[in-house]
DNA sequence: CCATTAACGACTA
DNA sequence: TAGTCGTTAATGG
């Protein structure tokens, strides 16, 4: 029972039916991950395809220095692999930030899978495109522009996808994941002795809130949005 | 404007 | 206790 209601809440395979979801159940093996823990890396072996049920995963890679430098957080219904290619590169890290389920897939898994079911296929697409247009708008951002831009656009981000949609008409939506400034420092390309005037700065503007220490950020969307369009692109 | 380096108190495994 | 995190400050590009 628990996992199909797991299943049906997975962006790929959404539209399908109860019984195709209990199918699927025997070639989707669950992974339960504690927080902190390695999914991906280097010297594993390659399961194709991975998908994020519930926490978060942050994937990243490692810099000629040794620095981490953090591509993307993926949340529930969010999926990475090295068949999708769109994420997970050889050189590739992928580490849960919290306690998460984790689906894994190999390649004769998957093909049996999207054989017999077609329609997979076809929002399998949809999901790489659509993955494909935010990095390059991502690139676009990131190329150019201060660090204060780059963590505005970072946060309108994570805004968009960490925010449950009922909460989005409010002036106010929260954040629903932990973020150290590390992290967003090793998002943006820079240094948390960097971020953390910026962080404080932004907060005296009104465009974030911190409710208290370990506890998640809150965003002023309208404040930020206007933020950001008033820098010229 | 921003990275680097250093350093310090608070917190956590 | 050792490592991480947020923070400040000096310095140099």
């Amino acid at each position: 029972m628990e996992l199909i209601t797991y299943l049906a809440r997975m962006d790929l395979f959404d539209g399908l039916t109860q019984d195709e979801l209990l199918q699927l159940n025997h070639v989707t093996p669950l992974e339960i991950r504690s927080k902190g823990s390695m999914v991906v890396s280097p010297y594993m072996s390659p399961k194709v395809l991975y998908i994020v049920k519930s926490g978060k995963v942050r994937l990243y890679k490692l810099t000629e220095e040794g620095k981490e430098l953090t591509l993307d957080i993926l949340g529930a219904g969010h999926l990475f692999g090295e068949l999708s290619s769109f994420h997970t590169s050889a050189d590739m890290f992928a580490v849960t930030m919290e306690d998460s389920i984790i689906c894994e897939i190999d390649v004769q898994q998957f093909r049996k899978i999207v054989s017999e079911k077609p329609m997979l296929a076809l929002k399998y697409i949809e999901l790489v495109t659509a993955r494909l247009k935010e990095v390059e708008e991502l690139l676009g951002y990131m190329a150019y522009g201060s660090v204060r831009q780059r963590l505005l656009f970072l946060l309108h981000k994570l805004a968009i996808k960490f925010t449950s949609n009922s909460q989005m008409m409010h002036e106010w939506v929260t954040l629903e994941i932990e973020l150290t400034h590390q992290e967003l420092a090793s998002m943006t390309g820079s240094i948390r002795e960097t971020v953390t005037p910026i962080i404080n700065q932004l907060v005296s503007e009104g465009i974030l809130r911190k409710e208290g220490i370990r506890k998640p950020y809150s965003i002023h969307l309208n404040r930020l949005q206007t933020a950001l369009s008033v820098v010229s692109l």
